[in-house]
DNA sequence: AAAAACTGTAACAAATTTAATTACAATAAA
DNA sequence: TTTATTGTAATTAAATTTGTTACAGTTTTT
């Protein structure tokens, strides 16, 4: 895995302390620390799948598309993840022993069971839990 | 995270179906379809953790070093895992920004939860019941 | 003793992924 | 019309992961 997780929870955290005021991509950065440009490549992300707004132009910024406590940790993580917790190896076994030509299906079960418990995990706690500890 | 996991599955199911016989890391390589090399750098690994035992010289090779039954999945997670499942950011977080200054504690502690929530899954699953489905 | 078949380990190269940077068109407010 | 900002793409740089090669050390076999 990235850092793309902590990179949105950072993003939703600032977003829920503004409060419904707008802040620009500049701002978010500074915070963070990284470049204005992956901030917005990373909010383009999670506004498809409806947790931040956006406004273009002057005066424009970014602000939180639902209340905090609307805003579920598990939700945030499928929307940042593109591969299972356990990762995922590259080799194509070999279909000739028995052992290879079955096991992929059966990691791929497992993987998925983990998936499961982290997403169960995550679906406890919201934005709103989350960003309060900071107050 | 990378394929550790699912290479060292791979090998751990491949010893438990030789039952006791010594495979090459050349044959265990095979079955996988990768580089000899990185079976037994990987190997180097798991023998760490006391999972696997190995003979050097003409006619060794390697053995589980533990009954089936006895190696549970939330170790082998354990000896793979060199990161938060969540990932992690390498940015520095901006100390001047109340969010900035705390975030990454929380962040952490999040990620503790998650991987807790893996471990626990993971504990309730041997080798013997992973290896079994392929018979 | 010597040859053969292994493991153990290191050094290096290649490939892939992630993050950073730059640039600029499009939009909306002042 | 100027200014500040998002949206997006293209490119570069850095880091990580995987693959390769090589060879010393060990044990068995002849």
């Amino acid at each position: 895995m990235n850092g793309q997780f902590q990179i949105a929870m950072h993003i939703l955290t600032l977003l829920d302390h503004a409060d419904g005021e707008l802040l620009s991509s500049e701002y978010i950065a500074g915070s963070i620390n990284i470049n204005p440009a992956l901030v917005r490549k990373e909010i383009r992300n999670l506004r498809k799948y409806g947790l931040i707004a956006s406004k273009e132009g002057k005066a424009g910024g970014y602000s939180l598309d639902l209340p905090a406590p609307q805003i579920i940790l598990s939700d945030v993580y499928k929307a940042v993840k593109h591969q299972p917790a356990l990762g995922q190896a590259k080799n194509l076994p070999n279909p000739k022993c028995t052992v290879g030509r079955q096991i992929t299906q059966h990691l791929n079960t497992l993987a998925n069971e983990v998936d499961n418990s982290i997403f169960n995990k995550l679906s406890t706690i919201t934005l709103a839990d989350f960003s309060q500890q900071f107050k």
